[in-house]
DNA sequence: AGGCAAATGCAACTCCACTTGCGTTAGGTA
DNA sequence: TACCTAACGCAAGTGGAGTTGCATTTGCCT
């Protein structure tokens, strides 16, 4: 089965102006979908995002120019899909048994996928992209929302576990699970200091410190 | 006095291939480098890194479009040069009397550089640029490293107050400031949820717990 | 003051991202 | 099966970013 994730926003009048893409999600456009995103894979982790070009994914993927300008508006396009794709797998979060071993091991993950740039450069490249295009932007903020929202079952485990007070309503996982990880990509890409295995555990200890405290716990 | 601020590193040989603007600090020099930082301001402002283009630089500055080539490189170098103006600042870190207080004013203060378009602007831009240029990633690392160091006052201040274990040095007070700030960022540019004070309640709140649970407290 | 060289100005050129108009292919439907 | 049209392919063209060789200006040093 196919999948079809187009953005559903900007529909441009209720006269039902289709975009390419959703009339015919049969076998050719699917097929172009599938060896585009794979051409832009390959051409990130090689040139990174800043050396990407359409012309590259033209081809690499067999699919022509005008088809990649027509369908997806150009890189910030391309890059914005291919993340969509990504968010469509089937990762779900560790569980090592505690709150604190899920933690480390979540902001391990982290640091190793950035460390490895076949898995860096997809992310950094629609993190990139949303500079300069809303569609990325968008994209960026669903794959984030998403993953975090499968994440609060970490912390929903540790309040079962009684790792932390309950009930599980009352403690806001999502935020917690964000404050460990945000450091991360605060060192990764504002401050550029680079990752490494103490930065996550540090990472870590912050949030962990701030849950026993209380300060994820929802206000009333 | 002009300032006289070039990246240091790589210098070709050790012939002493002079990089422009390095021998002639004078008058033109000086003045050119000024026209060109107001120029790329007000660019950006106008219209965002993505927009921002080396022709719109000449026209504004009255300096030629080769010599902007030639001086910075392209985009991403005027961008990193307007930077590094900007780290020439005399801002001090808040100082309200107590560690929350503090704190707190500081995170008020990104989420309202960050709310207002001339402030974001530039610094939003470097972050844009460093994705594509070493050079601007100098930038950008060079500006939050010296941030940070001004605001370990902040945490100075609250040791000698007593609100934090002593002695000052037992204590990591860039890494506390940086837990504060952390999150602030990761909602700006990667989950891209924007900010608001809630926001900047909870990030100070999270490193606060943390710094007084010894989180920050180096180990011997 | 006078001379040297760094720094800038200038105009023409190259190259590539992006567009456009039209012909061709192939998925959906009767 | 046959038709219709969405989606794709193609080739030529356009515009602007970035480059190059040379003339000109201007700081700095004697």
């Amino acid at each position: 089965m196919p999948v079809d994730n187009e953005q559903t926003a900007q529909v441009a009048g209720g006269t039902g102006a289709a975009r390419p893409g959703t009339r015919r999600p049969g076998g050719r456009t699917a097929r172009t979908r599938a060896a585009v995103r794979d051409a832009v894979l390959t051409g990130l982790t090689e040139h990174g995002y800043s050396g990407l070009t359409v012309e590259y994914v033209a081809e690499h993927s067999g699919v022509h120019k005008t088809t990649l300008y027509r369908r997806w508006g150009g890189v910030d396009g391309l890059v914005a899909d291919t993340l969509d794709l990504a968010g469509e797998d089937s990762w779900t979060p560790p569980d090592t048994g505690s709150l604190h071993g899920d933690l480390h091991a979540l902001a391990l993950e982290v640091v190793h996928s950035f460390a490895d740039p076949a898995t860096a450069a997809p992310s950094s490249a629609v993190i990139a992209a949303a500079f300069q295009s809303e569609p990325a932007a968008q994209a960026l903020r669903a794959y984030y929302a998403e993953r975090f929202t499968r994440c609060e079952v970490i912390v929903d485990r540790a309040v079962a576990r009684g790792e932390l007070p309950g009930p599980r309503s009352a403690i806001d996982g999502g935020a917690l699970v964000r404050a460990a990880a945000a450091p991360l990509f605060f060192r990764l890409f504002i401050t550029r200091e680079g990752l490494d295995e103490p930065a996550a555990d540090q990472a870590v200890a912050v949030a962990l410190a701030a849950a026993h405290a209380g300060t994820f716990t929802r206000s009333t």
